[in-house]
DNA sequence: GTCTATATTTGGATAGAC
DNA sequence: GTCTATCCAAATATAGAC
């Protein structure tokens, strides 16, 4: 059969439209604010009406929902990619870098993925299953150190939060908070050390 | 003169429907979000139809900034009164636990004051200063303790807002970081004092 | 100071021709 | 798959009568 090219070239262009579209909202979210995206202005940017766009998606919560898979997807590989050392000390830096970079260097994707505050917008059970992922990943370094209770994983997203959304909020692309990462973790880790040693006696 | 008590009064009376509006709208924004209130739906709740509110306030804008002010001095005036006793930890305790207990108990207020994640608006300068002094009084307390570095300020405000928003994020209405605060105190003044000594050498 | 009526803009979404 | 035309709903804000 000679179909099933024609078929699979379809189907390509149909996904490097979607994606395109996608594309395209992240530049619209970036400059006008999550919540400001409007469909029209979207389809616009890629060339078509609005009413075309439902060729590709329902509605525009699937658009967030697709565009919340793509950033969590990223921060998972980018993630799963970091080189650990097992040197804790050194693996907890690279890891709070990690989400402190890829939080700041896109604030509309951290507003999205993280602080889920987009008013009627919940990411399907599929792509928040990804983002569990990516705080087990934090989980099981944790453990390999040896810090293995809920409490010592809780104090260490709330610091890496704080230091993040200060930096967004008080100091948009500076380094104030950026230069206090480092010092941080090391008191993070003298105080894990401490309650593990309090959880042993 | 038998006027001065009406004028008296009827500005009593204005001040009061001002009063009752602001109330209205915190009321509104709690239910269904900060970014999601109305005009028509406050203006029907104090039994009023929209275009009233502009005898009032001359924009949506300028309600955000009232509702903005309101909160800015509740936070300094309660700020204010708490009873610190001059012991380094027991004071930071303090004001962290004021400072999460007062963003917690009411997370849009928290997302007004210190998010500022509201498109288009921004207090106007009177009522920014009123917040700055808030951040004031917190960098007198840490000098007073001999912590007076900018650095060591910025790692207070990032720890504190860090577990106030998982909090809030993360565990609405619970106390999974709650639990945490006195902890990541302990935390804090221990590196505090490392910073201190680091920096007398 | 409050109302009705309305201007104006903008949004998401659908129907149906092509 | 894309379009035009349209629906429908909602928003802020203004004009002008009372």
């Amino acid at each position: 059969m000679l179909d099933t090219p024609n078929l699979d070239r379809r189907a390509e262009r149909y996904k490097a439209t979607v994606a395109e579209i996608i594309q395209a909202a992240w530049e619209l979210a970036r400059a006008g604010g999550l919540a400001g995206l409007s469909l029209r202005e979207l389809a616009s940017k890629v060339g078509m009406r609005a009413p075309s766009l439902y060729s590709y998606f329902d509605s525009k919560n699937a658009i967030y929902d697709a565009m919340y898979a793509q950033g969590a997807r990223e921060f998972l590989e980018r993630e799963t990619r970091l080189p650990f050392t097992g040197d804790p000390l050194e693996d907890l830096k690279t890891i709070t870098h990690f989400f402190f970079d890829f939080s700041t260097e896109d604030p509309v994707r951290y507003q999205l993925l993280f602080q889920r505050s987009i008013p009627g917008f919940q990411p399907s059970p599929e792509s928040f299953a990804i983002s569990i992922k990516g705080l087990e990943v934090l989980r099981e370094r944790l453990t390999a150190m040896g810090f293995n209770e809920p409490d010592m994983l809780d104090l260490v997203t709330a610091v890496g939060t704080g230091l993040t959304s200060q930096q967004i909020s008080n100091d948009p692309g500076g380094d104030r908070w950026a230069r206090l990462v480092d010092e941080s973790v090391d008191m993070l880790i003298n105080h894990l050390n401490r309650m593990k040693r309090r959880s042993e006696r």
